[in-house]
DNA sequence: GCCGTTTTCGGCCCGACTGTTTTCAGTCG
């Protein structure tokens, strides 16, 4: 049986829109197809799976006429009209288009010319081919043209075997070198990372700054800035902005402003950019037309600038939307209503339930670096006024009776070393969801603990009916407080498990399980479209580090972000609860 | 092609940078 992914179907629509581009097709229709092909690429849910519900056009972008094609796709893909409508060009465009500076028009233009007849040679070819000055007698590819492609060719062949964006601490120290560099100019009045940084998505596709200074020191700053010591290339430099490549895969894009219109600049290079279509057609109703440089009344033409972003906000009677929310769901409704949500804070939390210790508790995962009281201690250093302790089950090849008394012993020193505490500590287990949705712990071990966090570790190749089965046993299980990591996904490294959750929110509010948003960098896990939705479901939950050495428990903030991205307030988080409530949550009483 | 808290028709964000363009198209943010 044949199936096809969202980003399967991404593609597709973004080659349809290509070929419509190259087909000089009414613009708009071709920013409808890019629009689907985004929504598509983004959304939660299997798209295959609601066309086979019959609830494909429930998204938002998806109409009746790509639905249409996309139902012949899937039935008839190979004589159907999205099939066809792609074989009309040279297959090798498709790939060209990734270069950046290369769009449809020029890469339809390599392909003919150069005769990049083989999509699997194409990008080689068209190396050889600008080498051997092929290109010289194109028209609309003069010398620069052609030094800049080759250029970009270098970098981006470099580039696409890793081609990855990057996590997000990552990129908070790309952009941290960049900004010390850049301060250190004595034009230079302030500078910020913004775009993807500032709404602190989980991967970050470039680097974002801007750069407040005197008009009259721009061009002396740019200067400045194309010869920043790790700077590769300078991909374009004009009055007003720079975009410079400082490793193959890091792209910097720096714009220029003056204090006057910082608020304007501040909301346009945040984004994200359905964010500022959203805005900018708000504001068009009332007759204003919206830029990074102001707003400009229409009828009378004057234009009003903004220092401050709230002041452009409230201009226009909203709400101030936080960074976090502004990707262009519906938080323009909300900030309108004056209805957005209150978004919980780091300083909301007052515990960390998933922590690995140094006990040797014989488990064949990893275990902590630290002991009982050094977490306990760093626990009450940032505030908290609990923590809980989750090492990983025991190796399945220890005996009930051997695991029991493991966990007594870990229960005896525990209270031997943490004597007149002024913070509660809970003792529970990270334990596997194994392939058939049993715990990897015996039924009398799960007695001696507090309280279970359930997580998946392996076996992430199956299909969401039979790993939302898996879940749903698993959940079952007496003291399970918390789904751990839920979907199980890796940054970079691997999609997490597809699973139901019309299923499983519906049982975690029945069981009062909180859904963990671990701040794990590489996992940020549960992901925030989904924490929203989980909130919606009216499931609430629990922000933890799943610490395994004792640096690791400041990584809260990155789990803060991701709640708030999920627009959480603060009753939406467990760990945020007063001592009392949490130890009657968490104990089930 | 999509969409609707005054619309099922008539709109659809707005601007920077590059090249060989003498007035703007292509590409990108
Ligand atoms: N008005 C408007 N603003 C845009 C458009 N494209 C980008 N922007 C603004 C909003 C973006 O957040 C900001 C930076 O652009 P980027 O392409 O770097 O996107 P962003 O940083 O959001 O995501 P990224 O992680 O880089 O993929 O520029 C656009 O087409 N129109
Ligand atoms: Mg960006
Ligand atoms: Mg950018
Ligand atoms: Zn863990």
């Amino acid at each position: 049986m044949t199936s096809f992914s969202n980003q399967d179907i991404a593609d597709v629509l973004n080659k349809v829109a290509i070929v419509y581009q190259l087909q000089n097709e009414n613009r708009f229709k071709i920013i409808a197809y890019q629009q689907a092909a985004e929504v598509v690429s983004t959304c939660t849910q299997s798209i295959y799976d609601l066309w086979k519900e019959g609830n494909m056009q429930d998204i938002n972008g998806i109409g009746t006429t790509i639905a249409n094609h996309l139902q012949e796709y899937f039935t008839n893909k190979e004589s159907s009209y999205f099939w066809k409508t792609i074989a009309q060009v040279p297959q090798s465009v498709f790939l060209l288009v990734n270069i950046p500076g290369i769009g449809p028009k020029r890469a339809y233009k390599l392909v003919t010319h150069l005769h990049l007849d083989n999509p699997t040679t194409a990008l080689a070819d068209l190396q050889t081919a600008i080498e051997n000055n092929e290109m010289s007698q194109m028209e609309g590819f003069g010398e620069k043209s052609q030094q800049q492609l080759l250029e970009n060719l270098e970098l981006y062949t470099k580039q696409s075997s890793a081609e990855k964006r990057m996590i997000l601490p990552f990129a908070q120290k790309v952009a941290h070198q960049l900004l010390q560099y850049l301060t250190l100019h004595p034009q230079v009045i302030q500078c910020e990372p913004l775009g993807s940084l500032r709404r602190h998505i989980e991967t970050i596709g470039d680097i974002d700054i801007v750069l407040v200074a005197d008009e009259k020191y721009f061009s002396t700053i740019i200067d400045y800035i194309a010869v920043y010591p790790s700077c590769l290339r300078v991909d374009n430099k004009g009055s007003k902005k720079i975009s410079i490549i400082v490793a193959p895969h890091i792209r910097v894009d720096i714009r220029l402003t003056t204090l006057k219109t910082y608020g304007t600049m501040l909301q346009y290079f945040t984004g994200s950019k359905m964010h500022n279509i959203r805005l900018r057609e708000y504001a068009q109703k009332k007759n204003l037309s919206l830029s990074e440089y102001g707003i400009t009344d229409k009828k009378t033409g004057i234009q009003h600038t903004f220092e401050k972003e709230e002041l452009l906000y409230s201009f226009l009677k909203l709400e101030y939307i936080s960074p976090l929310l502004r990707e262009g769901t519906d938080e323009i409704t909300r900030a309108q209503e004056h209805t957005l949500p209150t978004l919980v804070s780091l300083k909301d939390i007052r515990g960390d339930l998933h922590v690995h210790s140094n006990f040797p508790i014989q488990t064949s995962h990893d275990v902590g670096a630290n002991s009982f009281t050094t977490l306990l201690n760093k626990a009450k250093q940032l505030g908290y006024t609990y923590i809980g302790f989750t090492e990983h089950n025991p190796r399945s090849k220890e005996s009930a009776n051997q695991v029991i008394s493991l966990l007594q012993k870990r229960r005896l020193q525990a209270q031997r070393e943490l004597t007149n505490t002024p913070i509660t500590y809970f003792l529970g287990l990270e334990v596997d969801i194994r392939p058939d949705g049993t715990l990897a712990l015996y039924d009398e071990a799960i007695e001696q603990l507090d309280y279970v966090i359930v997580s998946i570790h392996s076996s992430f190749r199956m299909d969401q009916k039979s790993a939302t089965a898996r879940v749903l046993k698993a959940l079952s299980y007496p003291k399970v407080r918390i789904f751990g990591h839920p979907t199980g996904r890796k940054i970079g490294e691997r999609d997490g498990l597809s699973l139901d959750w019309k299923q499983i929110f519906p049982l975690c509010r029945k069981r009062n399980i909180a859904l963990e948003i671990n701040a794990w960098p590489q996992r940020l896990d549960l992901p925030d479209v989904l924490v929203r939705q989980a909130i919606q479901a009216g499931v609430r939950c629990i922000i933890n580090t799943d610490t395994h050495a004792l640096i690791d428990m400041d990584n809260m903030h990155y789990g803060i972000t991701v709640a708030q991205r999920g627009w959480c307030e603060k009753k939406n988080i467990v760990n945020t609860l007063p001592e009392n409530e949490f130890r009657r949550w968490i104990l089930n009483k």
